[in-house]
DNA sequence: GCTATACTTGACTAAATTGTTCAACAAATC
DNA sequence: GATTTGTTGAACAATTTAGTCAAGTATAGC
């Protein structure tokens, strides 16, 4: 499991799409001026999002993405793997090594087993954050932050 | 926060590290072996980790590197955040569209705060996972991969 | 049927990052 | 003083990132 920018993006952009999915379709043109992405990278995206069978696409006027499934089904780590593809291998997925060295000892490949520890709990982690989630936690942030503008009702609970 | 191979190399090489240096200084030669990663890299890895006081170094015949602080002390995220310097600046930092266009509604930079939501609840994780925790996880792995392969002796205590 | 809207696909590219190699040097031990 | 180890920096091929461009296909609406 990587996390870079790209995972990112896509991220930012199924939050953007999710909070608007409800009055129809969005297109790519749309997230692509919101989040300041650049059109092409969205289709490359959305084109693996869409393979992935994460989102649905509609063509034509009145077009663009829609989500699969509920955004409570779909999971960060859905989107991250679905754009980071690669999906590892490990490096040493298929290498001799695994089986050299220092098999003899029961240790055998440590390098591999090293990471795969905190790679599980990454994936775990990722697995328990839902697209809808996200969403919720923005519609209280932005919510907040309204209050902070008006800066008015001093000693309100917040979070 | 992003979490790549690079990331990964350094978590790797510091469990090795972490699970060694009760013997004493471990040597960058040895992890490379052990881990098969390059010496040159691991040279770039540890000098950032020595800059960010993670590890402590021993110069000379017998000297290599030590944990700076108790493995307990030493979160995943400590390990990630040394080696990916540029901790992001989150693309908009600076950048005047935060108080653009949509300012007016509240709305004001979403492309920052979608993504801000989960970076949080990333760092939250990585930093409550110690190196001391992966440690553990390993010796139980080995230990599980050893009763499995000598398929002997079926309970004694190892470690 | 035309036309505008959007998705679909693929080739191509500049820039950054990754991981490695090489080299010269500083400190410490024996 | 010779060996061992860390320290630093330059240079580099390979990959990834993020983006552009262009030629398609499907659909809705006139």
């Amino acid at each position: 499991m990587r996390l870079t920018t790209k995972g990112r993006f896509a991220v930012t952009a199924m939050i953007d799409l999710a909070m608007r999915e409800s009055k129809g379709p969005v297109t790519l043109a749309g997230i692509s001026q919101r989040q300041e992405i650049s059109l092409s990278y969205l289709e490359q995206l959305f084109g693996k999002l869409r393979r992935h069978q994460i989102v649905e696409s509609v063509r034509g006027p009145g077009g663009g993405y829609t989500l699969a499934r509920k955004a409570e089904r779909i999971t960060v780590a859905d989107i991250i793997i679905a754009v980071d593809e690669p999906l590892d291998a490990t490096q040493c997925g298929g290498k001799e090594n695994c089986h050299g060295a220092d098999a003899a000892n029961g240790i055998r490949c440590m390098t591999h087993d090293l990471w795969t520890t905190l790679n599980a709990k990454m994936v775990d982690f990722l697995d328990s954050v839902s697209l809808q989630d996200l969403v919720d936690q923005q519609h209280k942030k932005s919510q907040d932050q309204n209050v902070v503008h008006v800066h008015r009702s001093p000693a309100v609970a917040q979070v």
